[in-house]
DNA sequence: ATTCGTTGATGAAACGTTTCATCAACACGC
DNA sequence: GCGTGTTGATGAAACGTTTCATCAACGAAT
C-alpha cells in the first residue's frame, strides 16, 4: 500500500509537501503541485482516513442509526439526511438496528470508537442513558423521530399524539363509534403515543372508554396487520370494531390484505387508517386514509441540527417538531348505508 | 478524550498491559485485569478504532453500497448481509448510491480511504473498472445483482434472463399474444437482461417480434409505472396489449394503480408480472404475480464471499448465480373470456 | 550592500493504538 | 546454589498522516 513518503520520494519532494499538497494547495507552487499530483496517480495512492483521523481528530463522516430500514418511512427519512449531509460535504453511513436494543448498542459503541462527526438515531428507547453519554463526551447527536425527555440533546420528530388525534377524529367525522386500535408493541414510543392521542380524542369525543379496543400486535409490520385482521374476523359482527386506526402503513396494508381475504369489505365493515403514508399506502387493494409525515424535510433537518452540533461551537440543543397532516383516500370513504 | 496512557497511570501499570487486557486478556493475571477493567469503565475509556486501525491494519467493518436504500429489495438483500456480516462479528454500513453514478463513486472511494475490510456493492456499471482496481489494490469486493463479464471480481446475482423468460413464459400459457415489457432505463442491467430473456422466450414461442412492446421508463419507479398505465390507457383497445411484464414490482404497482384509476381492469384487460416478489406485491390492489429471488440468501452469500476473501489468503473468486421463481397470483389470472 | 518580507519547501513531533523483544520474578528439579 | 522454564509486565518502535516552527532563496526597499 503506497504512502505519503512514497509519493513524495517519487515526486522528489519532502513529505510534508505532500501534505500540503493534499490540504492545502494553495502553499504549493504550481509546478511542484502538478509534480506532486502526478505521482499520486502514478502510483495509485489513496489517503488513509484512519491515519488522517487519528492525526487530524476531525472525521466527515456521520451515522443514521435507524429502527428498521426494511420500513419506507426510514429509508425516506434517511435520503433527506443523506441530502443534508451531502450538501456540507460530509458521508452518510447508515446502520439498521432492526427492532433489536442490543444490536442499536453495539452500532453505537462502533460509531463511538469510530470516532464519527455525529449520530443521527431512532433509539428504541428515547431516554436511554446511554445516549445521553455519548453527546456529553462530545459526539453529537440527534434523536429522530422520537421525542427524549430531556431537553439537553438535540431531536427531531413528528407530533404522534396529535397523528392520533387527526386518525381518531376523522373517524369520528365519519360516525364511528366503536373503534380498534391496531398496534404494538407498545414499548415502541411511536406507536404508544398514537395510541394516546388517539384515546384522548375519542374520550374526549365522549366515547365510551371500553369501546375502544385495543389490538397489540408483536411487530408493526404486514405480519403482524395480518395477524389483527385475524383476530377481528374472528369476533361476531355485533362486537367487531367498524373502523379501525393503525401505528402504521404496514399493519394497515398487513391488515387490509387479510380483510380482503376473509370477506371483510373495506371500507363498509370495517374503516381503515394506516400511518405514514407510504408510497404503497396509495397503491394499495383500497387506497389508505392515512397520516403523512414529512420524512425528507424530517432527515434533512436532523442532519442540519447535528452538522451545526458538531461543527458549532455554541450550539444550543433544540427540539424540533413537525406537524402530521392526514390523507383521506378510499378507506375511510363514507358506505352508502352510514 | 481519555487514551490507554490514562487508563494505565489510573490503573498504575504500563501501558502495554492496558493493551493486552484489550486484545490478549488471558495474557495477563487475574488480579491486574480486574484493576485495568476497573479503570476503564472508571474513566469512560473507549477505544479509538482509528488508531487501532492504523497499527493494527485491519478493520471489522464491511460496507454495502446499494442502488437504492428504498426499494425493498434492497433492505432485504441488505438484511441478509447484515446477519451474514454479524455472524462473524463484523459490522455493516449502508450507502446509498440513489441510482447515481458519481455519488456511487463517491462513496466507493471513501470507503476505500477508510480501508474498510471489504465492500459489497450493487454498481451502476458491473464492468466499471474502479471496482477491478479496488480488487487489485487488496480491497474485497462482491458484486451483488449484477453479474461482471470479468471472473476477476466475486459476484452474487439471480439469473436475471431466466426470470425474465419465467415471466413470458408464464403469459404465454395464458394464452398471451401481445405483451408490452415496462421497464428503463436500460442502462440499469438487471432491466435490459429481464428484456433480453423475455423477449428471447417471446421470439422463441413464434411471436412476431412488433407485436412485443418495449415501454420505456424514465426509471424503475412507482412513478414509472403510473406514467406507462397512462401510456398504456392512451392506447386503442385494439393496439394495446392484453399483458405487461414489468421489471420490477414499484413499475407494476405504480401500473396496476394507474389502470384501476383510469378503468382498464386487471387482469381481463391487462395482465400484470412484477419482478421481485416484495413484501407489497402481495398486498396489492390485484395481488401481483411476480418473480421471485432469494434475497436474504443473496446478502447472506454476499458477506459470506465478500469475508472469505478478506480473510483467506488463497481465496478463489467466484460467481454465484440463483434461480428465480414464478409466484402466480390473482394479475395474472385466466380471465372467464380466454 | 544590507535589511526585510514573502514564498515555498522542509523535518520533526504528535495523534492513540498494537506488537514485540526484553526483562524481572519466581518456582522447579538437580 | 545453579541453570531452566514459565508467567506476567514493560518500554520502545511503528503505523501514515497533519501540523508547525524553521529555513532557504530571492527580489524589493532602504
Amino acid at each position: 500500500m503506497v504512502s505519503v513518503k512514497d509519493v513524495a520520494r517519487a515526486a522528489g519532494v519532502s513529505l510534508g509537501t505532500v501534505s500540503n499538497v493534499l490540504n492545502r494547495p494553495d502553499r504549493v507552487s504550481e509546478t511542484t503541485r502538478i509534480r506532486v499530483e502526478h505521482a499520486m496517480v502514478q502510483l495509485g495512492f489513496v489517503r488513509n482516513e484512519a491515519a488522517r483521523h487519528l492525526r487530524a481528530g476531525r472525521s466527515k463522516t456521520i451515522a443514521f442509526v435507524v429502527l428498521d430500514a426494511t420500513n419506507p418511512f426510514f429509508s425516506d427519512v434517511a435520503q433527506g439526511a443523506e441530502e443534508g449531509a451531502a450538501r456540507r460535504d460530509y458521508v452518510l453511513f447508515l446502520c439498521n438496528s432492526d427492532n433489536r436494543e442490543e444490536r442499536e448498542h453495539q452500532y453505537l459503541v462502533r460509531l463511538q470508537e469510530q470516532r464519527v462527526a455525529g449520530i443521527l438515531v431512532t433509539p428504541f428507547d428515547a431516554d436511554d442513558p446511554f445516549l445521553q453519554r455519548l453527546t456529553a463526551r462530545g459526539i453529537p447527536v440527534v434523536v429522530v423521530d422520537r421525542t427524549p425527555s430531556t431537553p439537553d440533546v438535540c431531536a427531531v420528530a413528528v407530533d404522534n399524539q396529535l397523528g392520533g388525534r387527526l386518525a381518531a377524529e376523522h373517524l369520528l367525522d365519519l360516525g364511528h363509534e366503536s373503534i380498534a386500535f391496531v398496534g404494538g408493541p407498545h414499548s415502541i414510543g411511536q406507536v404508544h403515543e398514537r395510541w394516546l392521542g388517539a384515546r384522548a380524542a375519542l374520550v374526549a369525543a365522549g366515547l365510551d372508554e371500553d369501546r375502544v379496543m385495543r389490538l397489540d400486535t408483536e411487530a408493526p409490520s404486514v405480519a403482524g396487520g395480518r395477524h389483527a385482521g385475524e383476530r377481528l374476523a374472528g369476533l361476531s359482527a355485533a362486537r367487531r370494531p367498524t373502523a379501525a386506526f393503525c401505528a402504521n402503513d404496514l399493519l394497515a396494508l398487513g391488515l387490509l390484505q387479510q380483510c380482503v381475504a376473509l370477506g371483510i369489505r373495506v371500507p363498509d365493515d370495517l374503516a381503515i387508517v394506516g400511518y405514514d403514508d407510504i408510497e404503497f399506502a396509495s397503491a394499495a387493494a383500497v387506497p389508505l386514509t392515512s397520516i403523512r409525515q414529512p420524512r425528507r424535510e424530517l432527515g434533512l433537518t436532523a442532519a442540519r441540527l447535528l452538522l451545526d452540533e458538531a461543527e458549532n461551537p455554541q450550539h444550543r440543543h433544540e427540539h424540533v417538531m413537525f406537524t402530521p397532516e392526514l390523507v383521506a383516500r378510499a378507506s375511510t370513504r363514507r358506505s352508502a348505508g352510514a
